[in-house]
DNA sequence: TATATAAAGGACAAAAATATCCGAATATAT
DNA sequence: ATATATTCGGATATTTTTGTCCTTTATATA
């Protein structure tokens, strides 16, 4: 579904939020421990998160990674996914035809519509404040 | 979504299809010309189709790819996705995670189930006849 | 039976995704 | 100011996926 650079890129970013709602700043060294990702292609990704306004950077002592809150609202999962993984997979055709629409529709074009447009209003719609919430209450994990 | 191979995979079963409805057995050349594929890499994937029995290869002249017709119906999208890409979109953590479940779930785990339930019955409850026919009609294309 | 045709299969090549390493830049704290 | 901690960015390596080429095998038919 999600490239593996995708994946780490929402792990990572819900643990950066998790961190960031007890107002802490965290590190790429501490951020590949806890989400179990190799730390320095980590580190390329969490690059483009910040480049996207996904979550700040802050070099030097004392600084890492962290999320404002305000965006906390604001940054829901679809943010991350075409940051990361771009909008393939919401719009390109599910059998990889170049040219695919409803004019001129591939066999499976309106089967996959409905399936796509489920999937991109589910992460239209979920924000990573919520996702953070319920890993703090501790009955959902980043790992195991 | 699917990986390229697959979706070769299912453009190439369904020109199959389409031809083996009109009683019509076709070479890899044609495959590949009218799916717009690559030839030999195209090869690779309608071997291991047919391995799974999803197709039938006919070696020597006059030879090529067919369906025998009682499969038609008996053979689900998610057959020749299973056979191609495994059953990693079903089974698989949407964030990647080795141990994911419902005992210990990831932050999405519930909202991607859905997502891939849905997936899961339409491609269990579409058979290849039914596209082929459509394609037969004309309504819907493999190429542009 | 000889020949031509078509798929099968093995070895190889190219491209893309994933992953690592290291020096540069930058900010903090002492 | 200086030492130190940390991200940034470029170069490179590895692995996986995609793609090609060539030889072998099977088979229809002349």
């Amino acid at each position: 579904m999600f490239s593996k650079a995708c994946q780490y890129a929402i792990r990572a970013t819900l643990f950066i939020s998790q961190k960031s709602l007890q107002g802490e700043r965290v590190g790429l060294k501490k951020i590949a421990e806890e989400i179990d990702s190799p730390e320095a292609f980590t580190a390329k990704i969490l690059q483009q998160l910040a480049r996207n306004s996904i979550i700040e950077s802050v070099k030097g002592p004392s600084g890492g990674f962290e999320i404002l809150d305000k965006n906390l609202d604001k940054i829901k999962l679809i943010s991350i996914v075409e940051a990361i993984d771009g909008n393939q997979i919401f719009d390109g055709c599910g059998l990889g035809l170049k040219q695919c629409n409803s004019a001129k529709p591939c066999p499976v074009h309106d089967k996959f519509k409905s399936i796509r447009e489920n999937l991109k209003h589910m992460l239209s719609t979920t924000n990573i404040r919520e996702l953070a919430t319920d890993l703090s209450i501790g009955n959902v994990f980043l790992k195991a």
